[in-house]
DNA sequence: ATGGAGCCTGTAGCAACTACAGGGTCAAGT
DNA sequence: ACTTGACCCTGTAGTTGCTACAGGCTCCAT
């Protein structure tokens, strides 16, 4: 199949795709006689992987340790398993952080009751750390 | 002040600062006889709203907009209310999105039961949309 | 044969910094 | 007086993960 087509079957932008492959995150494909990319199941099923991986947050430099692996399927899953997981704390690490500032950003805006700038309570809190409930990184 | 002591009263790098600078979000202080920059007090509270700004999670333009605001006390405080507001959905929306991949990933780490890559559920999930409780973005 | 969709390469842009390289300045110690 | 080391300067390039051209080829239908 043609680029094209390969970006309709795995809802990727063509020019990721062409991208995925100059950082070697998929194989260069064949190509046909005018020079065009050339795919085949393997490599949308791996485009597929790291679409999927991508939506699961996972950077390019642990899809790269992951896909390794799915490449070796005699190596121990260990790996995998520790990428994944320490991903998860990093996710949950996130959570609690966004949750901190949501928090603090509901008590600033909830404290704006109109008028003019000079008065107002959300300028005056973002130019004073001190007036924060907690401390946010 | 030098760079140096504005850097540490704010906690913010040096290069940041002369970046901060080039791009215009801060204004360009008197120079010492060395070409030293020498920056007083006003500067000193402008980087401080700056970073607490930043740290809150907003853009250098909505902070643009932020300080365009506190430079205009007489404007309307509205415009301010709203950036923060806006500002607040979009961190509650990340929010949304970040634990829907928090579950999706507890159930891909939880398969893991150890052995070789060729049966690890990681890599079976990574490799398989379908086998997702939910859609994630 | 001509028009438009699709493909190619290569480069530059985005956000928000961060990290040099290669040089100048200043204050303290000897 | 001189040296050492901390500090400062400019300008440019790198980071992450794409996205968006520019300028040119190829294919297929009309």
């Amino acid at each position: 199949m043609k680029i094209g087509e390969l970006s309709r079957a795995t809802g990727t932008n063509i020019e990721t795709i062409r991208y995925y492959e100059r950082i070697g995150l998929l194989p260069a494909p064949h190509r046909t006689a005018a020079n065009y990319r050339s795919y085949g199941d393997a490599h949308r099923s791996r485009l597929t992987f790291v679409r999927h991986s991508r939506d699961l947050g996972f950077t390019i430099e642990e899809i790269r340790s992951l896909l390794d692996l799915s490449d070796h399927p005699e190596r121990d899953c260990g790996e995998a398993d520790r990428i994944a997981s320490l991903h998860l704390e990093q996710v949950e690490e996130k959570i609690a952080q966004l949750a901190l500032l949501r928090d603090e950003l509901t008590r600033i805006v909830g404290r704006c009751r109109g008028g003019v700038a000079a008065d107002c309570r959300v300028i005056e809190a973002l130019g004073d750390h001190r007036l924060c409930a907690a401390e946010h990184p």
